[in-house]
DNA sequence: CTATACATGTAACAAGTTACATGATTAA
DNA sequence: TTAATCATGTAACTTGTTACATGTATAG
């Protein structure tokens, strides 16, 4: 259900899109959140015609066709939101890694790490520049969309902290058989308490 | 080939382990990092032993079968992470919702978001208190596995954090149109350039 | 005129989820 | 004795990936 929400979104966010469009959209933007092939795309684009979720409202140069969202199609996706339980689970290969690298010695845990570190870096700064370039205040769509573009910078600010924080660890020892432990996470957390 | 190498990390970890027990930890450590349930474990196992990766060695009550990794299976590890590209694409519902809040009202985004801060919280604090739990130095597998933990509260940590901001920036009226729009991210992150 | 980017689609396969199916042990 | 938990598995379905297939417009 998740794929369908996402090209919603993208054709409910104003400007009318194509099939293409699209896919160019979810190879960045969306790369990091909610990855999809054009294979994907073309076939849930019918499906979402055929519901009446979105209409085709334009046609281009070589079999081009441009979508835009129907009314109907913008209260699925509110609904999507307002009675659906999120799923909050995440899925990262890399994050996966970490839990292997033990299995690595002290200087091959170090390559790894640095290579983590400049993907990390290259494209947090890409972010950056992709921000930079937008201007936020246009639309509703834009300016909500801001919210999410924080996330993603949040989230990658923190994967290079987190792998110049590993290194340092693995530096030090941690993977070598009675070096040093790093202290726990909670003494560096602080007002994130639950409300609850 | 993700699931396989998941297995097989927890498996070459020490402690032998049945499919039930894999499937357990599936369901509280690797949530987040790779969720996956008893139907896909039991055959992938199987596959395994034909792999010659893992072993069967032992049985229990109700037909449990406990396996652990074999050499060649440690071997796959390394590799895995040593000669194969990883794929630091993440799948985040609870991110891909984010890109679609625009489409609610204030209230309505406010009260989204509050859940989303509660159920960050709530997990942050239980993998607090799984860290305080553990003794991390018992064995190499523990004390490396201390650094994808360390990833997992920083992780939540910060959607926290992000959490409260957007709120706080919906509460100012970043929805409304016309509201104020906050500072680029850039702002606030420092020390995390790319070092290429 | 020729390479590249644009543009849409299908087919075969792999991965992942939900539901079904069965039965043993243990604790109350 | 009965409910909960342990324990393994398969089947049907959905989702996602890779490869195949085709053709048009544009820039150099």
């Amino acid at each position: 259900m998740s794929l369908r929400h996402a090209l919603l979104d993208l054709l409910a966010a104003g400007e009318p899109m194509s099939g293409y469009d699209l896919a160019q959209e979810f190879a960045v933007s969306l790369a990091n959140v909610w990855p999809a092939q054009h294979s994907q795309i073309y076939p849930e684009l019918a499906r979402l015609v055929e519901e009446g979720l979105i209409v085709q409202t334009g046609e281009g140069p070589r079999g081009r066709k441009v979508y835009e969202a129907t009314p109907a199609g913008v209260e699925a996706l509110r609904t999507w939101l307002l009675e659906t339980e999120p799923d909050y689970g995440v899925r990262s290969e890399a994050f996966l890694r970490s839990f292997a690298l033990w299995t690595l010695t002290t200087e091959e845990a170090q390559a790894h790490l640095a290579r983590d570190r400049a993907e990390y870096a290259r494209h947090l700064q890409y972010l950056d520049t992709a921000i930079a370039a937008v201007d936020w205040s246009t639309s509703p769509s834009m300016r909500g969309r801001r919210l999410a573009i924080e996330f993603g910078h949040r989230f990658f600010t923190q994967l290079v902290e987190w792998a110049d924080w590993a290194s340092a660890q693995v530096e030090a020892g941690l993977l070598e058989p009675g070096g040093p432990l790093p202290a726990p996470p909670w003494e560096h957390s602080e007002g994130t308490d639950a409300k609850v």
